[in-house]
RNA sequence: GGAGAGGUGGCAGAGUGGUUGAAUGCGGCGGUCUCGAAAACCGUUAUACCCGUAAGGGUAUCGAGAGUUCGAAUCUCUCCCUCUCCGCCA
């Protein structure tokens, strides 16, 4: 959500960051009900400051035994025009809020305006030797994950959508020893060596703390929603984890907080029929772990850039080739405001996979949600800024460990760093 | 699922329908005292919005909403949430 003095101030720079966006454009609409909201704000208040003052001089003449009931019927009068003015604001209120939670964040100077993917930006990538169809040729034909995964017998797409539909995966044996840990091997990484406090969140969450990040009200359609209880199944860690604070200051000697926990993520991907689909490539449950920082305004973009190469630590000691994209203005997520994605090598499908996106927001999320901050013990509260980033989705990494670490009898060679954690070497 | 209790400031906890934005205590901040600290004492300590260059002024907020009233933290109704006990259960 922006600032609505800020949208009052500087309407061209929201039009354009709109554009830039593709978003919906109603500012007229928005500026004329801002205004019409100022102008019943002065006259209800005009009439209120009136009934408070008249009110006190009723009591007094009532305790000094004198009548009042001149003053008594006019305030009757007064009271009738503030509940009309009261309940005109209200509606006006309602509108202005149903057209500024559709606002999307303004992006950074330093994102490229673009339209679609194809105008995002690489801005390094990392890849070891000897890497099929990146830099050297495949020694042997490279099979891909769903291949592997059936041969080996570790995962099993066909059972899974029998228990639960499309989309849902079942790891057995050493795979579900290796996606589990992978999770502890992330996790581990970013509480000893990038100062990460670990959180353990819910999985399911109310309506106000989907709204606080942004996931409603614009994104209803792509959630699981349980109807009884008014709740939602997380989408990412990045809710309940950025919610944690919701509607609380925070004290200035806490930033930057840095906060990373596993969640299981749910998604009902409405509408993405005749996408890539495949196996692990789009499914409706994965496991992720999640970084999430609160930061003050001033060094929020330098966060950012930690944020990244945290994800990126992850991949350089798991050996995994990837590349970091800048996504331009089209690209970038409605809550928003920079945006990089970390894509990881499939050579099953000679392509490069999302597997991490990494955001600042500034102070977008916490206008929402109500997260605040002090400087100093009596300094003015203001909004923090907040960022979050996959470190990272297993779905998408796990297609790319299988495939790159296959050899040519079909077996898969487990990254060294993962060995302590797997228990073995080899999967066979 | 059954029965009960309760939601007031950072926390605890008062509050006959009329200077109650709200007593008091704790905590926080500033100060006095001290070599320094503790203790004690004094002062201070909510947020949002509107008008205003500012100084300042105004309005709202005691879980949420509606009602009664000239006037509601206080009375009525509805809803939400939390807690306790019993039942069931990983």
């Amino acid at each position: 959500m922006l600032d609505i003095k800020r949208i009052r101030e500087n309407p061209d720079q929201i039009r354009h960051g709109i554009a830039n966006k593709h978003e919906k454009d109603r500012l007229d609409e928005l500026l004329a009900l801002d205004a019409r909201r100022r102008a019943i704000i002065g006259d209800v208040e005009t009439l209120k400051n009136t009934r408070n003052v008249v009110s006190q001089q009723i009591a007094q003449r009532k305790k000094g035994g004198e009548n009042a009931d001149a003053q008594i019927a006019e305030m009757k009068g007064v009271s009738d025009a503030v509940a009309s003015l009261d309940a005109e604001l209200r509606a006006v209120e309602e509108q202005i809020a149903d057209i500024t939670l559709y606002i999307p964040n303004m992006t950074h100077p330093s994102v490229p305006v673009g339209h679609s993917a194809a105008e995002n930006v690489e801005v390094r990538r990392w890849v070891p030797e000897g890497v099929a169809g990146l830099n050297a040729d495949a020694a042997f034909p490279q099979l891909d994950h769903i291949e592997l995964g059936k041969r080996l017998d570790v995962l099993d797409f066909e059972r899974g959508t029998k228990l639960s539909g499309s989309g849902f995966a079942l790891y057995m044996g050493k795979g579900a020893t290796l996606e589990r840990a992978l999770i502890n091997f992330m996790i581990d990484l970013h509480i000893t060596t990038h100062g990460y406090t670990e959180v353990f969140p819910p999985f399911v969450v109310n309506a106000a703390s989907m709204r606080g990040t942004g996931q409603l009200p614009k994104m209803a359609e792509d959630m699981y929603h349980c109807e009884d209880e008014d709740l939602y199944l997380i989408p990412t860690a990045e809710v309940p984890i950025t919610n944690i604070y919701r509607d609380e200051i925070m004290q200035g000697s806490a930033l930057p907080l840095s906060l990373c926990g596993y969640s299981a993520c749910f998604r009902r991907e409405a509408g993405s029929y005749g996408k890539q689909t495949k196996g692990f490539l789009r499914v409706h449950q994965f496991n992720k772990v999640e970084m999430v920082k609160f930061s003050a305004p001033e060094t929020s973009y330098d966060e950012l850039e930690k944020l990244v190469r945290d994800a990126e630590d992850v991949l350089q000691a798991l050996n995994i080739p990837y590349r970091v994209l800048l996504l331009c203005s089209g690209d970038t997520s409605f809550a928003s405001a920079k945006t990089y994605d970390i894509e990881v090598w499939s050579p099953g499908e000679n392509a490069w996979l999302e597997a991490s996106s990494c955001s600042c927001f500034e102070d977008f999320q916490a206008r929402r949600a109500g997260i605040r901050f002090r400087r100093d013990p009596h300094s003015k509260p203001e909004f923090v800024h907040t960022l979050n980033g996959s470190g990272l989705a297993t779905s998408r990494l796990m297609v790319s460990l299988l495939e790159c670490n296959q050899t040519v009898d079909g077996k898969i060679m487990v990254p060294e760093a993962l060995r302590r954690y797997t228990g073995f070497d080899v999967i066979d």
